[in-house]
DNA sequence: ACTGTATATTCAACTAATCGAATATACGTA
DNA sequence: TACGTATATTCGATTAGTTGAATATACAGT
C-alpha cells in the first residue's frame, strides 16, 4: 500500500475527527455531518479520501451509506488507527465529538418511529 | 503535539526516504543529497519540515549540520518511526537508499584525508 | 580581511488540496 | 411514473505545498 497516500489521508484535522468517531462505531454521512457540524458534500469528500487510502469501508443500507473503519487495514494504517485510538483522550475536540455522538445516538434511540426510520435506529445500535 | 503537522511531514515520499536513512544513523545535508540524488536546497527544505514537526534534530559540527532522528519524539511520531523502520524492507527504494548509504560511508572511511576532512569521517562512524 | 565549503532562505512559477455552490446520482416509496 | 431523502460529483475560486534558480548566511582556514 502507498505510504504517502495513507499519510495524506491522515493529515487533515477533519479527517482525523472522522476517524476518531468511526473508531467508536459506524456512522452514516449525514450523522457525521451533524456531529461535526459540516455540510454534507464536505463530509462526503473527506470520506472519499479515507476510503481511497483504505482507512474506511462502506456498506449500503437503504438510502444510507454507512462508513466504518476498514476491518483489514494495512500495517501502517492499523498502527496509526490504534495509536489515534490510544490518544483520543488527549484532544478535547476528540472527546467532545464523542460526546456529541453519544447524544445523537441516544436521541435516535428515544425518538418516535417517524422521525428516524427503523434502519437508522438499527444503525445506531450497530446492528445494521 | 499537533497531529496534523506530524502527518503532513510524513506525507512526502522524499521525506519518508530521509527518515528511512536517518533511522540507520545521522547524516549531514550534503550526504543526504548525494544518496537521494537531490539538490541541496531541496533537501534542506524537507529537513526543515521534519524538524518543525519534531521528527529530527540537528547538531552543528564544524561546517556541517548533522541531522538525526529526534531522541524523544512524541507518541504519535515514535509509533510511526518504529512502524516505518519495521516496514523498511517492504519498499525497494528504502532498501536501495540504504545500500547507497552504506557505499557512501565505506567510501568516506577508505578515502584519503584530503578528500574528506576528518570531521566528516567521524560523522560516518557515528562518533560525531 | 578574504576564500571556500556547507547550509539555509527567498522569490516567483507551478502543482495539488480544499472549498462553497450547484448539480447529479442512487434508491425506496407513493 | 414522479417524489423525497441521502449521498456523490462537478465546477471555478482560493489556499497550501513544492519546485528551480538565485542569493544569503555560517563558519573554518588562510
Amino acid at each position: 500500500m502507498d505510504y504517502v497516500r495513507i499519510y495524506k489521508c491522515l493529515c487533515s484535522w477533519t479527517r482525523l475527527r472522522i476517524v476518531n468517531l468511526l473508531q467508536e462505531g459506524p456512522l452514516c454521512v449525514c450523522h457525521l455531518g451533524e456531529i461535526l457540524d459540516l455540510e454534507q458534500p464536505k463530509v462526503s469528500r473527506h470520506l472519499k479520501a479515507l476510503k481511497e487510502a483504505g482507512a474506511v469501508e462502506t456498506q449500503r443500507c437503504y438510502n444510507w451509506t454507512i462508513y466504518r473503519i476498514a476491518d483489514r487495514p494495512s500495517a501502517l494504517l492499523e498502527t496509526n488507527l490504534k495509536c489515534l485510538q490510544d490518544l483520543r483522550g488527549e484532544k478535547a475536540q476528540f472527546r467532545s465529538d464523542l460526546e456529541r455522538r453519544g447524544e445523537l445516538i441516544r436521541r435516535i434511540e428515544a425518538a418516535p418511529g417517524e422521525t428516524f426510520p427503523e434502519a437508522i435506529r438499527c444503525l445506531a445500535r450497530g446492528s445494521c
